[in-house]
DNA sequence: AGACTGACGGTCT
DNA sequence: GAGACCGCCAGTC
């Protein structure tokens, strides 16, 4: 485990509700410098939605469907698929609006620390 | 030890 | 605007 991961898991939950971060401005508060890829990395060992899954320290408190990528779109993973149908709903829940690309407007709801 | 993989970013074409 | 390439780091085989 390293502490790096809890330090993104802190950052992420720091994102106010009907915003959205990028994955390289996580990893740059994180103190991760461009290392976007280690907070994808991260998030994908929360589970995303496998509660069963054990990371009693991380908690579930993790907004991570309020992190997409620098395009504004919703990362496709691996496994779980449908996920982002999830996500998408959770953040328009926020008040976050899609455009016909699917995309989310980065200079609206970049979230600005 | 070496090689492959992965929720990405930025730049070039 | 979209696609191809490279770079960066950690974890796993």
């Amino acid at each position: 485990m390293s502490d790096s991961r809890e330090r993104i898991y802190t950052v992420v939950a720091m994102i106010p509700a009907g915003a959205v971060a990028t994955y390289g401005q996580i990893a740059e508060l994180a103190g991760l410098g461009r290392q976007a890829r280690q907070v994808g990395y991260a998030l994908a060992a929360l589970g995303s939605d496998n509660p069963e899954s054990d990371n009693p320290e991380s908690e579930n408190d993790v907004p991570w469907h309020r992190v997409v990528n620098a395009k504004g779109e919703i990362s496709l993973r691996s496994t779980a698929s449908g996920c982002e149908a999830r996500q998408r709903s959770l953040l328009e829940r926020e008040g976050v609006r899609f455009d016909e690309h699917g995309r989310i407007a980065l200079s609206l709801y970049r979230w600005q620390p």
